[in-house]
DNA sequence: TCTGGGGTCCTAGGACCC
DNA sequence: TCTGGGGTCCTAGGACCC
């Protein structure tokens, strides 16, 4: 047995692309290479923020979702570069496919990111070994850079990676969690985000470590069942399995769009709904589901949201259907002003193959007795 | 000159049922 | 006379993440 693998527990991986989809394009034209590049979507329909940038660029103090005038001031050699998703999702595919092949066990969460059970590997080398050859497999296959947590938990992991970047492994024990991961501020907590931060320093949280010595009944008062949850991930503690099905149960599909400009005109919306209808319905398709809920989301000038929704008594799957319910939906909660943002997502969705199945079961059921 | 698009999970209130 | 308590489903919205 390799000596650094634990008796009991796990060993998990957290592998985290750096600055995904700039690296990508600096991979598809190598004389991107050590310059500030950017991400972005094009001004002039309103989207022009920035996606994600390469180092060089954070460097200067670009930052994700700043607006693109705004990284080019502090950044005026900025090279931007419209987002290729199609590109991004296949070369994600040929990651993942890499991580396979030391184990089953991998989960993906993102396009850029997944969990790694490799508590089995032991015959391909120690963990500190596998994460070297992940990482450079990745850089020699691929030219894209990562960063890796080492960790018996997901969490762990998940924290690990993030500690040094580009490029970085880190091994974050359970034992080391009161040294490393207890004096850094909550913000930096996976799971902890504005809002949630703003919460606790009211009662004087600040820090991870503040958060486990925190009382649980008055955190569970403060946050509900997430308190709990994120005062079991400050100490080290976090049971999720990681499970390679998750990826595949996805639980909604959904298209959106921010218009160049406001539309206030009812025949103009029922054009676009009508385009994002055409796409759910497509995506759906692509992935061989159906769904029973529909959900249209009205962004006023103000910025000002609505969601509603209805549960249909069937499951749908047609760009007709998807689109006669979302245009009831906005002809009945539209309140005629002007409208940034129109999105459709179908929810509660079911692979075909799997409701067919439950259907029978239902079936069957009715017939006995 | 502001603030995209794709998701997940949780909460809270009302309807309804027993 | 003046009203329990539990459970589920549905809808709307908030928080968070990449």
């Amino acid at each position: 047995m390799n000596k650094w693998y634990p008796k009991n527990g796990r060993v998990i991986l957290h592998v985290d692309m750096n600055s995904f989809y700039a690296s990508v394009e600096i991979a598809d034209d190598p004389n991107l290479k050590n310059k500030p590049v950017a991400i972005a979507g094009n001004p002039d329909e309103r989207k022009g923020i920035i996606v994600t940038s390469s180092y060089e660029a954070r460097n200067k103090g670009v930052k994700t979702t700043m607006p693109l005038w705004e990284a080019r001031k502090l950044c005026p050699d900025l090279i931007v570069i419209r987002p290729n998703f199609p590109r991004y999702r296949e070369i994600s595919q040929q990651i993942f496919k890499h991580l396979e092949t030391y184990t089953e066990f991998v989960e993906p969460v993102s396009i850029d990111e997944a969990y790694m059970d490799i508590t089995k590997c032991a015959h391909i080398g120690s963990p500190l070994e596998i994460a070297k050859m992940i990482r450079e497999e990745l850089r020699k296959e691929l030219g894209l850079p990562c960063s890796i947590g080492i960790s018996p938990n997901k969490f762990l992991a998940k924290m690990a990676s993030d500690m040094k970047k580009p490029n970085g492994i880190t091994i974050l024990r359970k034992r080391d969690v009161e040294t490393r991961l207890w004096p850094l501020l909550l913000e930096q907590m996976y799971g902890v985000g504005k809002k949630t931060a703003e919460k606790l320093q009211k009662y004087d949280i600040h820090t991870i470590g503040d958060l486990v010595r925190a009382d649980t009944h008055a955190l569970k008062a403060i946050l509900g069942v997430n308190g709990e949850r994120l005062q079991a991930r400050a100490k080290g503690e976090d049971p999720r399995p990681v499970d390679p099905d998750q990826a595949q149960a996805f639980k909604s599909i959904g298209s959106s769009m921010t218009f160049p400009m406001d539309i206030d005109v009812y025949d103009e919306l029922i054009v676009q709904l009508q385009d994002l209808s055409k796409k759910v319905a497509f995506r759906l398709e692509r992935k061989k589901a159906v769904g029973n809920t529909i959900q249209l989301v009205i962004r006023y000038n103000n910025r000002h949201t609505v969601t509603r929704r209805i549960k249909l008594p069937h499951f749908i799957e047609k760009g007709e259907q998807i689109f006669y319910y979302s245009e009831t939906l906005l002809s009945k909660h539209w309140n005629g002003e002007p409208v940034r943002l129109l999105g459709i997502t179908m929810q509660n969705t079911e692979k075909k193959d799997e409701l067919f199945y439950q259907i029978n079961l239902f079936d069957y059921l009715d017939e006995l007795p």
